[in-house]
DNA sequence: AACCGTGTTGGACACTTGCGCAATAGCCAC
DNA sequence: GTGGCTATTGCGCAAGTGTCCAACACGGTT
């Protein structure tokens, strides 16, 4: 039995728990797993994490901030507005890849029944819907883009890519996922004056 | 304790549990809940039902399945195209009102554990992909629409309405349901090649 | 009216879940 | 070294789940 300090055995379980979600979904999760993971015993995870629900929706928090945090970083680096959004497609649907997206398809699920992981589905949906807000402004700003209302038109750029991606995982058909990033992209053209192409690439 | 044909029983098998799914959700929904709905006891349920699995997907496949055929019986008595379109939006987020598209949700996330709800979600989606689909292939023919793929428009307009709607119904706040419609109705006339506000009402 | 097929009961079963708690054992200060 | 703080254990608990089944009772048939 390893003897941890309190910070790094809360990090260490938060990261277990990640895993366990990774694997098995949010909804299947369950205390014992993730004691299981890290290979000690269940009382432990209870010793520091007041309540199943908080533990979801913070290992919730990590899992997707850091697909967050990452497109954010890819963003910075890229020059210009239309380069910014190009990346922000790319990356979106390869971030989501495989569990990630699952994991949201859980937490928009399980949000009525898990008050703080609605709480933290709704705050990072937010910050996804802000990225890219801020890339719009920027690009209107310049005078590249064509836009009334960059908050209302990243609401609709995102819920077109989520309503696509979730086709593409939750039934792995129909739509795959060179069309997402496709349809998104000239859609976003048409929302900010673009030309054909310019984004998707096919004119 | 009333006896019932075994058809009868059925029918009220899955009638208790598409209230209680409505009421509760699908995840959270039990086979004593359903019991106690109908007023019998829990044995019974399994009498008739092979596994709470196909039980669950059957009951969704009702209650989603009534909300596909009234929007069908709505667009049928509509006259012409874009009258067509305009009360499928109207119809839509109406229909997905409280309850339902947490249902909707629930099918999506479940769908990768539960086989039977899988299908079933995956079955009805394409049904509604379809009900779209057929408008505007209709409008093409009569020439009052513009639109090379009518298929893939159709998946491109529900997926905006359900990545809307998502935010709508799992965060309640963000997006209200006015603008669902209108952004949607907005976006459809631009994929039509339809002047502004012929659809949303708004140009 | 007796009877048997079967719809129905109500609880047992085996299992899982989140959670709490006494006992234990590792680590640091002295 | 030794003591004490506390991280950790491991099991128990109560509540929940789907599933199964012997017993029961209703209704149509004879």
């Amino acid at each position: 039995m390893v003897r941890l300090s309190p910070d790094v055995r809360r990090d260490v379980i938060l990261d277990a728990t990640v895993r366990v979600m990774r694997r098995k979904g949010m909804a299947a999760t369950t205390v014992r797993d993730i004691a299981h993971e890290m290979g000690t015993s269940s009382g432990l995870v209870h010793h520091y994490v007041e309540s199943m629900d908080v533990l979801l929706a913070d290992a919730f928090e990590r899992a997707a901030g850091e697909d967050l945090q990452a497109t954010s970083v890819a963003l910075a680096q890229a020059s210009g507005p239309v380069a910014r959004l190009r990346i922000f497609f790319a990356t979106y649907v390869r971030a989501e890849q495989d569990w990630a997206f699952q994991l949201w398809l859980d937490a928009w699920a399980e949000a009525v029944r898990r008050p703080a992981v609605r709480e933290t589905s709704h705050r990072l949906n937010v910050a996804w819907q802000q990225v890219l807000a801020t890339a719009i402004r920027e690009g209107t700003a310049d005078g590249m883009f064509s836009c009334d209302d960059p908050e209302a038109a990243a609401w609709r750029i995102l819920s077109l890519l989520d309503g696509l991606t979730l086709q593409a995982v939750a039934h792995e058909v129909d739509i795959d996922r060179t069309s997402v990033i496709r349809w998104s992209a000239r859609f976003a053209e048409s929302e900010l004056g673009l030309a054909a192409g310019s984004l998707s690439g096919v004119p």
